[in-house]
DNA sequence: TACATATTTGCAACTTTGTTGCAAAACAAA
DNA sequence: TTTGTTTTGCAACAAAGTTGCAAATATGTA
């Protein structure tokens, strides 16, 4: 693990640093989005706020994470798959956000379905949030 | 106009004040959907941050306005349609993000695609946002 | 390994955004 | 009108995010 997430630093020219790291297996770690607060709290203050903010703007700029699109006004991130080049993300997924416990998924297996669109709108990136009660809520 | 704002405040049970009448305007004349930061600009601050806040709560509670799922950090607030009663929105349509002008469109006679959740999920509702670049910027 | 350079971090101060309690003002119903 | 309820604006606060800068850390080269 240590070893991987310095692996995708380098692979992204960026400095190999213990915030980042550590940052980054949160990520890895986590079976679902990390909001800022998620991040400060996992690390147990060991870093400053305004590094997680920069951390995270960083490997966002990267394409090692993207935000998710939420109706409060929390971002939350999650790991990009390979596919995310830096500047554009492709990411297109659909996130479910489970109403009971919070969690955030990305369901990286269902494919989005195809809009159709008005005359004269052209698209370039479609989100899909679905929410819900996930697997786990909905066994307990 | 004026009239039809208040029509609706009664029919939602709300006291008709100057306030919530001017704010409903801006959303019935706005082509887009509105942000905090909108309507306090739009109203020339007249009215204070708190009451456009509570305003804004108000009419979400109401089924007057619903919220709209941003990936930066910004809420954004349209009409619903007559569809939608008190607490429970099923505001089921898209939402579009023009990435050029920024302004956001509900595209309400764009029916959203069913979505197959993996076993065990159950979705109680379904958001899309499509980004990309609008009709107006397109002609332009 | 040590050095020089470039990058990143943490601190402090600040701005923006959102919340809460309470008295005064505005509204609704009689 | 008058009375009782709701809403507003103020003030003070809390949370979230940003910026500049010096100290610390990382990187490439010798």
């Amino acid at each position: 693990m240590e070893a991987a997430v310095s692996e995708i630093l380098k692979r992204s020219q960026l400095s190999v640093t213990d915030s980042r790291k550590r940052i980054l297996e949160f990520f890895h770690q986590s079976s679902g989005a990390l909001a800022h607060a998620d991040i400060e709290r996992l690390s147990g203050e060991q870093f400053d706020r305004v590094t997680i903010y920069r951390t995270l703007q960083t490997f966002v700029e990267k394409g090692i994470i993207h935000s998710i699109p939420t109706a409060d006004n929390s971002i939350r991130y999650a790991l990009c798959k390979d596919d995310c080049a830096e500047g554009h993300h492709h990411d297109n997924h659909i996130h479910f956000v489970c109403d009971k416990c919070g969690t955030t998924f990305c369901l990286d297996h269902v494919s989005i379905p195809a809009v159709q669109l008005p005359m004269g709108f052209t698209s370039s990136q479609t989100d899909v949030i679905v929410s819900g009660v996930c697997k786990q809520c909905n066994a307990a």
